[in-house]
DNA sequence: ACAACATATAACCGTTTGGTTATGAGTTAT
DNA sequence: ATAACTCATAACCAAACGGTTATATGTTGT
């Protein structure tokens, strides 16, 4: 149940992990050498990121030559979007109530 | 930017903490107490994990006598919606194109 | 076969994290 | 005033984390 969502959470609590996984969304597949620039840190470091990235089903890697291709793979989110539908639904609707409210009372 | 996501999604990538999250949500305000109950750690750590919550601003407290009650805040989620939205916009058009693919291949 | 290149893995290290027990602070009741 | 109750804070500890440098693995080109 919840444990779908935990390593999707974990691995996207990381800013240099959700730097790395938003920089993918944008611009598409990229190289490891080419993510790395663009960090601060160094190629091993972003290497073991990208692993747990993968191993959280948030991207795929594609081997073509000697460079390693990564990607956003879209079902990785789902976990993520089904715990937010989950336990968001009740506190949309307060939420939007609230600021129907504010509304109101703000004429 | 990404910064205001940071402490929403680092408090909830505990389990534990998500698991309190979780409960506040299903059956609204509760006492410390009763929200030991149900974990399988200490009193000061589930104090503690509510204090992370809470300087998250995903949940709230409201003393009443030696009591503390906590509730969820549901403008917390904010920032974690507001994420899923930014950067989810792509990935769903491609999974509900990728969905609508596959059932198509499955007539 | 060998050198250069691109990435992964290994070994290591300081810091953070999540837990514990002990104790402090605030509130109620006697 | 004091004891009991509820929760927070302090002090501490082992394990996990995120980073580093060094090296192994796999691929390309000569």
């Amino acid at each position: 149940m919840t444990g779908a969502a935990d390593a999707t959470f974990a691995a996207l609590a990381d800013p240099t992990r959700r730097a790395l996984f938003e920089r993918l969304v944008r611009d598409g597949e990229r190289t490891v050498g080419m993510l790395t620039k663009g960090t601060r840190v160094s190629q091993p470091a972003v290497s073991k990121h990208l692993g747990i990235l993968k191993s959280a089903g948030l991207v795929r890697d594609r081997r073509e030559g000697r460079q390693i291709h990564y990607s956003v793979r879209p079902q990785g989110l789902r976990p993520l979007a089904n715990w937010m539908s989950f336990y968001g639904a009740f506190w949309r609707d307060r939420l939007d109530s609230l600021e129907s409210l504010l509304k109101r009372m703000d004429q």
